[in-house]
DNA sequence: GCCCTGTCTTGACGTCCGTCTAACCAGAGA
DNA sequence: TCTCTGGTTAGACGGACGTCAAGACAGGGC
């Protein structure tokens, strides 16, 4: 790393600000895509990306378990095992309040995913 | 599936306008996440998401595959296959012209996609 | 028409993923 | 302490994924 111009090294998915600028912008490089893909891979199932949204979408920021899983034609541990890939993703957190589980979301991965995505609103300056 | 209220049945993935409102804002259907979660996946491989970004970056929109290619360690036909992927999840389009292929990104999905994953640009109203 | 370059397709192989059942662990209540 | 409920972990199995080597196909130059 004796590069005088790293400007990303240090990727912090929990930053409110955007890691990287989009995409389409300029191109990603591969430490950003390594740290990256996993969360985009994370969201890849359907079943997950319905947890995410149940979870992100919670009244109180945060969704139990015992709510989550009867949403859904599958098995408890198949269930556990989606948040899981979610936690390890980075994008929920998970804590036992009792003899609950509460799942919530973490606003800034996925503000730096949504930047990631994003292009000019108006397909107007194509050239 | 006689519901009276299906706003989504057909999703647009080329729209310019957002064809659902935001993970966290409202909980995805199970249709919406079965035809979104797809794409998910395809940028879910750094690879993947590197070429996504390249060909979304381009200078003039289009990216030749004889460019892509040297800019990883990976054989054509491997590089052939994730853009197979990538065409599949509808992200990019492929155009033959002379000896090489020129691909080009498709923003309308991009849209939806970044879409679904924003969130509130500050977290002010957070309890 | 023939060859050469460049890309895609096919087939194969090893690995990872999604799902299940069974067993284990953590709290709450009696 | 015992038991019951809720959630996770462990192990297993079928299918999909990422990668490569070899062959097939398309277009250009001679």
């Amino acid at each position: 790393m004796s590069k005088q111009e790293a400007p990303l090294r240090l990727i912090d998915l929990n930053a409110d600000t955007p890691c990287c600028p989009p995409l389409a912008q300029r191109r990603v490089p591969a430490e950003t895509a390594a740290v990256l893909a996993p969360a985009f891979k994370a969201l890849g199932d359907p079943v997950r990306l319905q947890l995410m949204s149940m979870i992100a979408s919670a009244e109180d920021g945060e969704a139990c378990v015992c709510d989550l899983t009867p949403a859904f034609d599958l098995t408890g541990p198949t269930i556990s095992h989606h948040l899981k890939t979610l936690r390890e993703a980075g994008l929920v957190d998970a804590e036992r309040r009792g003899t609950w589980v509460y799942y919530r979301a973490r606003p800034g991965i996925l503000r730096q995913l949504a930047a990631l995505l994003s292009v000019e609103p108006a397909p107007s300056s194509q050239a």
